[in-house]
RNA sequence: GGGCGAGUAGCUCAGUUGGGAGAGCAUCCGGCUUACAUCCGGAAGGUCGCAGGUUCGAGUCCUGUCUUGCCCA
C-alpha cells in the first residue's frame, strides 16, 4: 500500500471504521468463557444533543480504556445508547410546533408524543453518528434508548416495588416550578445564580394601630400572605406577638407570630408568611397552621386569589403591586439588593416555589447504603477527591420530586379509582385487576397525567441496558460494569443515584471506579455555552485535524484540575505527531520492500539495543498510566518515545545500515513500528489501524491484536546511547555556535582513553555523519588542544574541534567560563550537603552515594573547564 | 456563609509515595540533510503566588494569607 506524504485523516478514519464494522470486532457474546469481563455503561447522550467538547473528552477517554482492555484479552463490552431528554427534547418538539404555527395542546397528548417519537426517528441518532466519527468503539448491537420497552418495564417495576416498601409517596409539597416549561422541577434541575434586586419595605397596618415595616425582594408575593412571623426573643416585636396585621391591597387579617427561624437582623427584623410560595415560610405555615394562599397560575400569571391583580405576569404584578403601595403610602423605601434566585436549568426561566401535588421518593434509606458502598471501598473515585462531595450531598439529601407536568416521558404508573384511591401497577391491566379486587367490581380508572423525571429512568442504566428485570445473560456476565467515566456536573443527578438504584435493585454496586472528567472550558477560563456563543463543535475540529488528533488533544490534556482549557496547541500537537507517525510508518515501509524482516534473536547493534530497551520501559509506563487512568501521562510517554526515541535517535542513526539493507535492522524497525502502533492504538485507532493494514500484520485488525508486553531492559545501552547523544550533541552544538556549515567536514579531536565509557564509542560515530556532519575523528588519552578549538568538555573525555579562523577567543573563554561556574554552584551544592553531618546521618544510605557521585562527577568536570582556560590563557 | 480546584519559563500546562526544576507553543539563530517544513538542529528563558512551620533536605507535607475559578447553601 503505497501511503501519502502527509497524514491525511478523512479517508482513513472512514476507511478504518468500516474495517471493524465489517469483522464486527465491537460486539461480545454475553457469557464468554476464558476472557475475563471488562464492561461499560455510557453516560447516554440526549437524543436532542450534539456533540459537543464534554462528549469528546468523555467518549475519546471511555474508548482509550475500553480498546485498552479489548487489546488486553478481556471481554470488553461498551454499552451505547441515548437518554430521551424529556424537557429538552419537548421543548425542541414544541419549538417546531411553534414554527407550524400550532402547539401540543391542539394536537393533544397522543398525537404530540407521536411527534416527537417521529423527531426522535429523523434526528436522534445523530449523536450516534458522532461517537463513530470520534472512533468510538461501543458494541453498536446492544444500543438502548431509555424510553425502550424493556428500560420502561424496568422504570415502572422499580416505581412499583419502592412504591410498595414505602420509599415513593405523593403528596402536596412545595416544589420548584418552571414557568415556561409547565412542570415541576427536583432541586437538582435548579441553578442558583446571584442577581441584583431590590429589598422592598412595605409598611403593613397593624389591628392594634400604626404600622409594621417588612422588607421582602418579592413584594407581589404580599398577595398571598397569611401571617407575619418575628423572632420570640425579638424585644423590638415582643408585644405584637399574638395580634394581627391586615395585609395592604386586599385587607386579610394577618396573625403575628414567633418563630426561630425568622432572622432579626435581615431587613426590619418582621417576615412576611407566603407559605405557598417560599420554603421557609412553608415551614412556618406548617408547625402554625397556616392558610396557603396560591397566587399563581402554572404559566406564572396570578390567579384568581390575587383579586385585581389577576392575570398579570409576575413582572407586571411586581410593578403594579408596587405602584399601588407607593399610591396608598404604605410603600417606605426600596433599596438595591443582590441575592441568590433559582433558575430552570433547561431553559433560565426563573424558578417560582409553587405549591402543588407530586411524587417524591424518599432518599434517605437509599443515600445510607450509598454512602457504605464508596465508604468500605466496593466504588472508588479518581480524582479521590471527588469522594467527599458525594458524601457531603448523600448526608444531606433530601426527597427528590418525580413527577414532571410533560408528555414526553414514562407516564407514572398509577391509576386512580372514582374516589381518588391509587393502584400502582406495572401495567394497565394489572392496574384494573387491583381496581377489580378493590372495589369488587370493575371501575373507571384515570391514569395519572403525569411523567417521571428523566433521570428516574437513567439511574436504572447500568441495569436496564442489561435487560433487567429480565434474569439474562448480559447481567450475568457484565454487571456490575468495571469502569464509569463522567462529568462531575451530573455526579449527583446520575452517579449517586445510580449506586442507590443499584444497590437496593441489584444488592450490588453498579461500577467499581468512578472516573470524573474536568469541565472543558473556553480560551478565558468560561465554561462553554450555545448561549454564550463559546462553544466549540468538536465534528469541526475532526475535519481540521482528524479524529485521531483530537482524541490524543482530549487525552492529553486530562489530569489538571477540576476545568482544563480548551486544549488549541494539543490539537496541533496532535496533528503534527500523527503526520510524524505517519511517515515513520512510510519510512519503514519504505525500508522494507514487501518483507517483514523478524526481530532478530541476537540484538547486538547498540541502537538496535537502546531503541529495544527505550520500547520496553515506555510499555511498562503507558500500562502502568493505563492502569491507573493517568491518560495524560501515558499520551507523553507515548509521544515521546514515538518522536524522540525513535525518530530523532533510532532512525536516524539506523539510516546507513538501513542503506546497506542490514536485516537485523529492519526487523527491529518493523518491531519497533508494529509494537507502537499497537500502544498508540487506544489513543489514534484510525491511524494505528491504517498503518496496521499497511504492514499486513495479523490479526486482521489491531483492535484486537494484543496489547504489547514489556521486554527488559537494557541499562548499559541506554547509559552508552546517552553517552552518544553527549557527544553528537556537543558537535552540533559547536556547528551551530560558529555557524559551521553542515557540510563543512571538522577534524574531531577526543581526549579520552578508547577503551573508556565515550572513547569505544567513537567508532559507532563515525557511521553518524548524518547527526553530527562530516567529521574525522581521533581519540587518544593525550591529544592536545589546537589553538583555536572549540571545547566539549564531558565528565569523561574533552572533545577539540579545531576552528583556525572560524572562532572567537573570547566567546569560546566566556562560554567555558559560565559552564565552570553553573559547574561549581552544582558542586557547591552537593558539598554542603556532604559536609552536614546530620544529612549523613539521616538521609538514605543510597541518596548519599548518589551525591557523592554527583561530587565527584562535578568535580571532574570543573578541573576539566579549568584546564581549559588554563590552557587558553584565561 | 460552607466546600473543592488552580496559581511553576512570555502562553498553556506536566512534575506518581519529599532527594540534581520539565514539555509543547511562542521567541531568537541555522538548515528544504531523498520519511516528515504538520519537519530537523541549536539557543535563550523560572527566588515553583506570598509568609511561616515540619524535615538532614520542600514545587511536593502542615498552617496562615492573597489572587482566581467552580459547586453547594
Amino acid at each position: 500500500m503505497e501511503l501519502s506524504k502527509r497524514y491525511q485523516p478523512a479517508d482513513v478514519e472512514a476507511r478504518s471504521y468500516r474495517l471493524w464494522e465489517e469483522g464486527d470486532y465491537f460486539r461480545v457474546p454475553a457469557g464468554v468463557v476464558g476472557k475475563a469481563p471488562f464492561s461499560i455503561v455510557i453516560p447516554p447522550p440526549n437524543i436532542t444533543g450534539r456533540l459537543h467538547m464534554g462528549h469528546a473528552l468523555n467518549n475519546t477517554l471511555q474508548d482509550v480504556v475500553i480498546r485498552y482492555h479489548r487489546m488486553k484479552g478481556n471481554a470488553a463490552c461498551w454499552f451505547p445508547g441515548t437518554d430521551h431528554a424529556g424537557i429538552a427534547t419537548q421543548n425542541v418538539v414544541e419549538k417546531m410546533l411553534a414554527r407550524e404555527g400550532t402547539n401540543r395542546h391542539e394536537l393533544g397528548r397522543e398525537a404530540f408524543v407521536e411527534r416527537v417519537w417521529d423527531w426522535k426517528a429523523k434526528y436522534g441518532s445523530e449523536i450516534i453518528e458522532q461517537l463513530k466519527a470520534l472512533g468510538c468503539s461501543c458494541d453498536w448491537s446492544r444500543l438502548r434508548f431509555t424510553l425502550d420497552e424493556g428500560l420502561s418495564a424496568a422504570v415502572r417495576e422499580v416505581f412499583v416495588q419502592l412504591y410498595n416498601e414505602g420509599l415513593i409517596y405523593r403528596g402536596e409539597y412545595l416544589t420548584n416550578w418552571c414557568p415556561r416549561c409547565s412542570t415541576a422541577l427536583s432541586d437538582l434541575e435548579v441553578d442558583h445564580r446571584d442577581v441584583q434586586g431590590a429589598l422592598y419595605y412595605i409598611r403593613y397596618p397593624l389591628e392594634s394601630g400604626g404600622t409594621l415595616t417588612i422588607a421582602t425582594t418579592r413584594p407581589e408575593t404580599m398577595l398571598g400572605d397569611t401571617a407575619i412571623a418575628v423572632h420570640p426573643d425579638d424585644e423590638r416585636f415582643a408585644h405584637l406577638i399574638g395580634t394581627a396585621a391586615i395585609l395592604p391591597l386586599l385587607g386579610r387579617r394577618l396573625p403575628i407570630v414567633a418563630t426561630e427561624s425568622v432572622d432579626p437582623a435581615f431587613g426590619t427584623g418582621a417576615l412576611k408568611v407566603t407559605p405557598a410560595h417560599d420554603p421557609v415560610d412553608f415551614e412556618i405555615g406548617k408547625t402554625h397552621k397556616l392558610d396557603s394562599i396560591n397566587i399563581l397560575s402554572p404559566d406564572g400569571t396570578l390567579n384568581a386569589n390575587a383579586g385585581p391583580f389577576q392575570g398579570l405576569g409576575r413582572d407586571a404584578a411586581r410593578k403594579a403591586v408596587v405602584d399601588r403601595l407607593e399610591a396608598e403610602g404604605l410603600l417606605e423605601r426600596v433599596v438595591p439588593y443582590g441575592h441568590a434566585v433559582g433558575h430552570c436549568d433547561r431553559c433560565d426561566t426563573l424558578v417560582e416555589p409553587l405549591l402543588s401535588t407530586q411524587w417524591f421518593v424518599r432518599m434517605e434509606p437509599l443515600a445510607r447504603e450509598a454512602l457504605q458502598a464508596v465508604k468500605d471501598g466496593r466504588i472508588q473515585f479518581v480524582p479521590e477527591r471527588w469522594t467527599k462531595l458525594y458524601n457531603d450531598w448523600l448526608e444531606n439529601i433530601r426527597d427528590w420530586c418525580i413527577s414532571r407536568q410533560l408528555w414526553w416521558g414514562h407516564r407514572i404508573p398509577v391509576w386512580y379509582g372514582p374516589d381518588e384511591h391509587e393502584f400502582v401497577a406495572r401495567s394497565e391491566e394489572e392496574a384494573v385487576a387491583a381496581a377489580r379486587a378493590h372495589y369488587g367490581k370493575d371501575a373507571d380508572l384515570r391514569q395519572d397525567e403525569d411523567v417521571l423525571d428523566t433521570w428516574f429512568s437513567s439511574w436504572l442504566w447500568p441495569f436496564s441496558v442489561m435487560g433487567w428485570p429480565e434474569k439474562t445473560e448480559d447481567l450475568a456476565t457484565f454487571f456490575p460494569t468495571s469502569f464509569l467515566l463522567t462529568g462531575f456536573d451530573i455526579l449527583f443527578f446520575w452517579v449517586s443515584r445510580m449506586v442507590m438504584a443499584s444497590l437496593h435493585f441489584m444488592g450490588d454496586v453498579p461500577f467499581r471506579t468512578v472516573y470524573i472528567t474536568p469541565l472543558v472550558v473556553d480560551d478565558n477560563g468560561q465554561k462553554m455555552s450555545k448561549s454564550k456563543g463559546n462553544s466549540v463543535d468538536p465534528i469541526d475540529l475532526i475535519g481540521e485535524y482528524g479524529a485521531d488528533a483530537l482524541r490524543l488533544a482530549m487525552a492529553h490534556t486530562t489530569g489538571k484540575g477540576r476545568s482544563v482549557r480548551m486544549p488549541w496547541s494539543d490539537l496541533a500537537e496532535g496533528r503534527n505527531f500523527l503526520n510524524k507517525l505517519w511517515n515513520m510508518a512510510r519510512f519503514v515501509l519504505m525500508n522494507l520492500d514487501d518483507e517483514r524482516p523478524p526481530l532478530p534473536t541476537r540484538v547486538v547493534e547498540l541502537e538496535d539495543r537502546y531503541i529495544l530497551s527505550r520500547l520496553s520501559d515506555t510499555i511498562q509506563t503507558v500500562t502502568r498510566h493505563l492502569d491507573e487512568y493517568s491518560f495524560h501521562l501515558a499520551a507523553e510517554a507515548l509521544y515521546d518515545f514515538t518522536w524522540h526515541d525513535a525518530c530523532d535517535w533510532y532512525l536516524e542513526m539506523v539510516k546507513p545500515r538501513l542503506a546497506v539493507g542490514d536485516d537485523a535492522a529492519r526487523g527491529v524497525l518493523c518491531h519497533v513500528l508494529s509494537e507502537t502502533t499497537k500502544l498508540l492504538h487506544p489513543f489514534a485507532p484510525f491511524i494505528t489501524e491504517e498503518i496496521w493494514q499497511a504492514l499486513g500484520n495479523r490479526p486482521a485488525s489491531v483492535c484486537i491484536a494484543p496489547f504489547p508486553v514489556a521486554g527488559p531492559r537494557d541499562a548499559d545501552a541506554e547509559r552508552d546511547m546517552g553517552t552518544l547523544q553527549s557527544v553528537i550533541g556537543g558537535i552540533r552544538s559547536v556547528r551551530a555556535e560558529w555557524n559551521v556549515p553542515s557540510t563543512a567536514k571538522l577534524s574531531v579531536l577526543v581526549k579520552a582513553d578508547p577503551q573508556g565509557p565515550t572513547g569505544r564509542l567513537v567508532d559507532r560515530l563515525e557511521t553518524c555523519t548524518g547527526m553530527t556532519g562530516p567529521a574525522e575523528w581521533t581519540v587518544s588519552p593525550d591529544v592536545s588542544a589546537p589553538s583555536g578549538s572549540a571545547r566539549i568538555v564531558l565528565t569523561d573525555a574533552e572533545i577539540y574541534v579545531p576552528l583556525a579562523g572560524l572562532i572567537d577567543l573570547d566567546s569560546e573563554v566566556a562560554r567555558l567560563r559560565s559552564e565552570l561556574s553553573s559547574t561549581q554552584a552544582d558542586l557547591a551544592e552537593v558539598e554542603v550537603k556532604l559536609a552536614n553531618a546530620q544529612f549523613l546521618g539521616r538521609a538514605p544510605e543510597a541518596v548519599v552515594e548518589k551525591e557523592r557521585g554527583k561530587q565527584e562527577e562535578f568535580q571532574r568536570k570543573r578541573d576539566r573547564l579549568q584546564a581549559n582556560l588554563d590552557s587558553l590563557g584565561a
